[in-house]
DNA sequence: ATGTTTAATAGGTAAAACTTATAAAGATTT
DNA sequence: AAATCTTTATAAGTTTTACCTATTAAACAT
C-alpha cells in the first residue's frame, strides 16, 4: 500500500469517474486503472463497483476512504509540521549562559528573537562557564554564551563581540576623580587595592586574575561573591575594587552604584557563541546566533 | 513522502542505528541511507544528527517519528479492515424478499449466517415482487429472494430450491379426506370453487390464477388479501379453498389450521436468488448466498 | 598504530510507475 | 438501427527509482 494509491483512491471517489480523476491527478487515465486493480489486488477487496458507464463505492471501498482520508489528513499535517520547522516557523533552542551575561545580554536579544520567531520555543540555562562547556559538549544545549578561551576542544564557536572591562571603585575612592578621563587608569596603578572577585568556576574571576598578573602583581582579594551584582553593591559600599565587563555597568540602576573608570590598556574579553564542533546546528539555532549578532552590533557598535 | 520512508525512519528512530536498522527491515544499509537523504531533502529538515558513532534525533526528527507513528498505526488499522472485509469478519448486505418467503424462509437462514459471519450487519427489506425487482435492479438491495419469472432483463439469478404448492381447504370441505392421500387432488376438480387468493402485485397471486387456468378454469375469486396468514385462515374458517407454497403449511401453528393436500400435478415454484446482472457482488453477498443453499437444502431435502 | 564498526558514495540492475496506443462495452445521437 | 462518443481495461515500451554490491571515510576500541 502506498500513499499515492490512497490519493488516487481519494480522488476517484470524489470524481466517481476514472478519466476525471486521472486528469486532476496530472496522470494517464491507464496509469489510475492499474494503481487502483494492483491495490485491490494487494487488499483482496473491490473498492469500487464499475463498468464503462459507472462507477460506485463498495462498501469495502466506502470503509477505506474514510481512513485514508484520515491518513491523508495526518500526513498533510506532518508535512506541514516539517515545512514549519525548516522555515523556522517551529522549533526549540536551548541556550546556556553564564550568570553574567545572560542577565544584562539576553533581555535585549531574547525579545528581538521572540519577534522574529514567534513560534520557536527558547530555553534559558544559567550555569558557570566551565559546567555550560561540559553540558553544551554533551548536547545538553545546543549553544552556550560564553567568553574565550574555552577549555573543551570538541566545542567550536562564533564570535559575537569584544566586551571591554572597566574598572569599579567605590565613589569615594581616589581613583573615582578618573570617571570622566579620556586616558582611564593604568592596572599597574591597582597592584595594592582590596579586590572583590567572583568565586571559583566563574570565567571572569580567572580572567581578572589574568590580568592584574599580566600587570606584574598578584590581587589582594578581600571577598568573593557567586553574584556579579553583589560584588558591585560590595564596591559601592567602599569594600573594595573590582573589574567589570562593560556592558553590565550600563544596566546598573540599584541605590549602590560604584564608579566605573576606563583601563588605560583597554583590556577585553572576547564574547562567543560556543556549540559543538561539526555538529548539526538546528535552523533554530543558526536563526539565534544570527539575531544575536544583529541585535548587539544594532545596539553596542553605534 | 513515501509509506516505506516512514517506516524506515521509525526503525531507525528505534535502533538509533543504520546498520541494524537495515538489517531489521531486510534492506542493505545503503539503501537506508539513500532513502533517508532522500526524505530529509524532500522535507528541507535534518530528522537525525548523525556521524560515524552516533545517531540521534533532531527537534524535526522527534516531530517527525511522533507524527510518522500515528499515521503508521492509522495505514495498519486500515489494512486491517480490509483484510476482515476480504475475509468476511466485517460487511453489510441488502437482503430483499416476499412477505412470504420472508417471514419462513429467513427465521431460519438469518440464525445461521449471524452465527457463520457474526460481524456481517444484514438488513431487511420486505416488499412485493415487483418492487423487489424494481429495488434489486436499481442497487437498493444487494440480493432478493424472489420466484421465476423474473420481470427485470437486468437481473440475473440463482436457483435455490423448487417448493411444491399445495390445496388448502377447510377442514369439513369434502376435499380435506384427501390429506392423507398419495395421489392428491387434480386442479380440474377446483373449478367450481371459492377462491380466496393474495392481492395483485404479490407474484404468488399470479401464480395462482395462472395454473387454474393451465388447468381450464378462471378462479373464482371470493376474498383478497395482502397478507397469506390471513388468507390461510379465512380458508381454515370456510371461506373457500387456497394454494399455498408448501413451505408455509409447515410452519402453520395458529387456531385455524386449513388441510392441507397436495395437487396431482405437483406444480412447483423456483425460489431465486435474484441480484443486478454482471454487477460485482460483495463478498459478504456470496456468503449470504451459499449460506442460503445450503441451510436450506439440509433443512429440506430430507 | 591497527583493526573494527560506523554512515556515505558510486555504479549497476531490476522492479514498477508512467506513457501512448488500442480495445471493449455502454450510452447517445443521427 | 447504425454511428459516434465516452467510458474503463489491456498491451507494449520508456523512464524513474529503489535496491544491491563494492568501496570510501571517519570514529572508536584494542
Amino acid at each position: 500500500m502506498e500513499l499515492r494509491q490512497l490519493q488516487y483512491t481519494l480522488q476517484i471517489a470524489e470524481e466517481r469517474n476514472f478519466s476525471r480523476a486521472a486528469d486532476k491527478l496530472h496522470i494517464a487515465q491507464p496509469s489510475l486503472s492499474q494503481q487502483l486493480s494492483k491495490l485491490e489486488r494487494e487488499l483482496g477487496v473491490k473498492l469500487f463497483q464499475r463498468n464503462t458507464s459507472t462507477v460506485e463505492l463498495t462498501y469495502a471501498g466506502a470503509s477505506f476512504i474514510e481512513h485514508a482520508r484520515k491518513i491523508m489528513d495526518a500526513v498533510e499535517q506532518l508535512r506541514q509540521e516539517m515545512d514549519d520547522i525548516s522555515q523556522l516557523r517551529a522549533g526549540r533552542v536551548v541556550i546556556g549562559s553564564m550568570p553574567i551575561t545572560g542577565s544584562h545580554l539576553l533581555p535585549y536579544v531574547l525579545p528581538a528573537f521572540k519577534e522574529a520567531y514567534p513560534d520557536i520555543q527558547v530555553a534559558l540555562l544559567e550555569d558557570t562557564s566551565l559546567n555550560l562547556e561540559k553540558l553544551t559538549a554533551g548536547g545538553g544545549t545546543d549553544l552556550s554564551l560564553l567568553s574565550l578561551p574555552l577549555q573543551e576542544p570538541t566545542l567550536t564557536y562564533e564570535p559575537i563581540g569584544e566586551e571591554i572591562i572597566d574598572l569599579a571603585v567605590p565613589p569615594q575612592h581616589p581613583l573615582a576623580s578618573f570617571e570622566a578621563s579620556p586616558g582611564g587608569v593604568a592596572l599597574e596603578q591597582l597592584k595594592d587595592e582590596p579586590f572583590i572577585v567572583l568565586k571559583k568556576g566563574q570565567g571572569f574571576r580567572k580572567l581578572t586574575i589574568d590580568l592584574c598578573r599580566s600587570a606584574g602583581f598578584e590581587p589582594n582579594i578581600v571577598f568573593e561573591s557567586n553574584n556579579i551584582e553583589t560584588v558591585q553593591s560590595l564596591v559601592a559600599a567602599g569594600m573594595g575594587i573590582t573589574l567589570v565587563p562593560r556592558f553590565i555597568a550600563r544596566s546598573k540602576r540599584s541605590e549602590l552604584i560604584p564608579v566605573y573608570i576606563p583601563l588605560s590598556s583597554s583590556p577585553s574579553r572576547t564574547l562567543v557563541i560556543a556549540y559543538r564542533r561539526g555538529r548539526y546546528l538546528s535552523k533554530a539555532a543558526e536563526a539565534f546566533i544570527e539575531t544575536f549578532k544583529s541585535t548587539l552590533t544594532q545596539r553596542y557598535s553605534s
